[in-house]
Order: C-alpha cells, then sequence, then structure tokens
DNA sequence: TACTTTTGTTAACGGTGTTAATAAAATTAT
DNA sequence: ATAATTTTATTAACACCGTTAACAAAAGTA
C-alpha cells in the first residue's frame, strides 16, 4: 500500500518546509532571533505542529549546524583534491577556510557558537584598547630586535591574538572545566611558531 | 549640605549591588540566562528600578565586559613586567592569557562573545568529524614529509584549527560584513609560519 | 505646612519556548 | 457505509523574558 510511503513523504517534505522557513529567519535576522512562532506564522501552521517534528528549538539550529560542518567538510576536501603537496593542501585549505567562514556567515556562527554581542561597539571599549596596547607594544619591541625590523607589527599583532583566541575558544567549545596541563602544549606549540616566525632570517 | 554627597553614595551602592546580583547569576548559570527579574528578585526590589540605573540589560552585561578587559590587562601586564626579552614577554603574556581565560570564563565568554551552544553534544556531530578527519589527515601527511616525523599530529591539527578559527572569529567580532582581502594576509602569515613550523629542521 | 523632586511600585505590552486538553481529519476495521 | 481508532492540528494556557507607562510613596526644599 502507497499510502505508508505517501505519508512518509509529506513528514519529510514538512519537516524540510521548517527547516525552510527557519533558515530564512536565520539569514534575514541571525540565529540569536529565530522563534519557534515566527516559523509557525511562516508555513501557516499552528505552533505545537513544530513539536512534532522536531524535539525543540535546539534541534532545528542543530540541524544546520550539522549542514554547516557537512558543507565545510565537502569544501575542503574539494579544495584538497586540487593539490598534492601537503603543506600546499594545507595553505589552500586554510583559505577556503577562511572564505567559508565569511561566504556562509550564519553556518558558521552557529557551529561554534559565535553569540556576537553589540559587534559595533566592541571597538569602543576603552578597557579594550588599554589590554591591546599591552600586546602592541611588546609585539613591535620583538620586531625590533628580530631580523626583519621592517615587519608590520599590526599584523603580527592580528595574528597573535587570533592564534590565543582560537586556541582558548576551541577548547572551551569542546570540553567543560578547565582543560588538563598537557592542553597548554598547543598553547607552548602555537606561540613557539609565532615568536620564530618574527624572529627568522631567510634560512 | 552632606545630603547630595549621601544620595550619591547610596545611589552607588545600589548600582554595586545590582552588578553583585548579576554577577552571581552569571557566574552560577551563565550570562545567557541572566534576566532582569532575578536580579530584581535578588535585591529584593520591583523591576524598573533597575532601570533607574542601567539602560537596559546589555549594558549591565557590557559592565561586565569591561571589567573583563580591565582584568586581563592587568594580568598581562603583571606578567609582562616580570620579563625584559620581548619574545619571553609574549611566550610568557600567552600563557597568562590561557590561564586567564578558564579561571575567569565566565568574563572571558562574555568579552568574547562565546554562546557556547550545546557544549557537551558538539563532539558527537558525525559531521563534524568528517571534517576533523580531512585535516588531520593532511597534517599527518605533511609530518611525514617533513624533516620531524614523528611530530604529533594531533597536537598540530589542534594549532592548525585554533589559528584558522581565531583569526575568522576574532575578525568576525570586530567588522560586519566580508573582510576586505587585505585582511587574508593575517591568514597567510599564520598559516604560512604554521607550515614553517612543521617544515622546519633544527636551523 | 505646601510644593517639588526623587524613588519605588503595580500592572501591563509584546515577546519567548513548551505543553496539556481538545477538536478535526484520515485511516483502519467491522 | 458505518463505527472505532489512530494521526494530525488547534486552542489555550503556563511560565518565563525585557521594557515601559501610570501612579503612589517617600524625601527633600520652599
Amino acid at each position: 500500500m502507497g499510502i505508508a510511503e505517501r505519508k512518509i513523504r509529506q513528514k519529510e517534505e514538512f519537516r524540510a518546509s521548517i527547516l525552510e522557513a527557519a533558515w530564512q529567519q536565520v539569514i534575514s535576522d541571525g540565529w540569536q532571533s529565530l522563534s519557534i512562532r515566527k516559523i509557525a506564522d511562516a508555513i501557516e501552521y499552528s505552533i505545537p505542529v513544530i513539536y512534532n517534528h522536531f524535539e525543540n528549538k535546539e534541534a532545528i539550529l542543530l540541524e544546520f549546524t550539522k549542514e554547516g560542518f557537512q558543507k565545510l567538510a565537502d569544501t575542503l576536501q574539494l579544495v584538497k583534491d586540487q593539490y598534492t603537496v601537503p603543506a600546499e593542501q594545507l595553505e589552500a585549505m586554510a583559505h577556503a577556510y577562511w572564505d567559508f567562514a565569511f561566504d556562509h556567515k550564519e553556518y558558521y556562527q552557529l557551529m561554534f557558537g559565535l553569540g556576537i554581542p553589540a559587534c559595533d561597539r566592541v571597538n569602543e571599549i576603552e578597557e579594550l584598547k588599554y589590554a591591546t596596547s599591552i600586546m602592541i607594544s611588546t609585539i613591535k619591541a620583538a620586531i625590533e630586535e628580530s631580523n626583519h625590523p621592517e615587519t608590520d607589527y599590526f599584523l603580527k599583532y592580528h595574528t597573535y591574538l587570533s592564534i590565543l583566541h582560537g586556541l582558548v575558544s576551541i577548547q572551551m567549545i569542546q570540553k567543560e572545566g578547565k582543560p588538563d596541563a598537557s592542553k597548554k602544549m598547543i598553547l607552548q606549540d602555537a606561540v613557539s611558531g609565532f615568536i620564530i616566525s618574527i624572529n627568522r632570517s631567510n634560512c
């Protein structure tokens, strides 16, 4: 009997239409302001019907998170396949990663739980500038002592901060509580590499 | 007349008590679940009284963000002053940064808008493992071709991902929209350094 | 004591996720 | 075709949320 099949198909379509409506919401107003009610409104059904297809709001967002990682993985694989030397692959994948993040901002923010606070105002925090200046002055000093005193210190500052923040936030996403001391090796590794990149001559 | 002074002092104290109650909420349940109503309840006043001291909820969180950056800056300065060689300062500051982040998790998450999704479940996403495996296999290959084939590939993978995520998320926090192409130099710089750190011999 | 300003309250508006009770439709069994 | 059953969808509510208008109470000033 084809009735069962049709029912499954309809259920599938319904589910897809929920995700479609939800995604429209996400890309137009960000995932923070996604609401079950707006989805219900968009698909022209009552609210509880959504709970027949998704356990809760988080489950809907999880769907997009998965989609995002799938897309990222596909992108990386595609780019990787265009090169044969591993070092070249790593470089190309890095650029692909960057492009993915900004071409699919909503996915990326969802995938890594970026709350994105007052994005515009964050640069106006005086205390942030203070912290920044401490790091920048040190970078400057390190560059002056190096073999390449003409190096762009602002670029290096950005790199330094990005490495630190990346290490911390990846760690925070993956584990609760303070990570064991062994995880600091990652930090040590990354920072050593960074410092060497400032100091190195053309060896 | 000392009345004005006392009033100012009382207002100050009231403001502080709001922040105190708010902070208790933040450290016990995370900044996501901070609510004006709970603060009002904690200080045993009605809700609107809070709006006499803070424009809105965001203003309260902004206060903690500032506090966080101030604390971070102080910590960095303190650590920096214990060394004289810039390279050593950078290394020590990196470790201090890491420690600060995990010793003051609530501050850090607020400062950098970390939404922290289903922290536990993120590792169970199959699509994430797929993306991970692509990167890891490349890192492995790069290490095998290098002068140090005994290098810990998992450590290097973590470093690689952290660098990428750090670059992206710092960029996303600071600016809306896709960053101009020049920002990719930071990426290029960091990735080059990383690849060199894999390939380098003991020069 | 009367007036004015500050401070605090109640009650509401519009929004959120979620769920119990119930009605309607569709399917199955008689 | 009718009755019983299962599936599906709706209404209405609960318990929250940030924010604000209208109003009462207290404190300070004249």
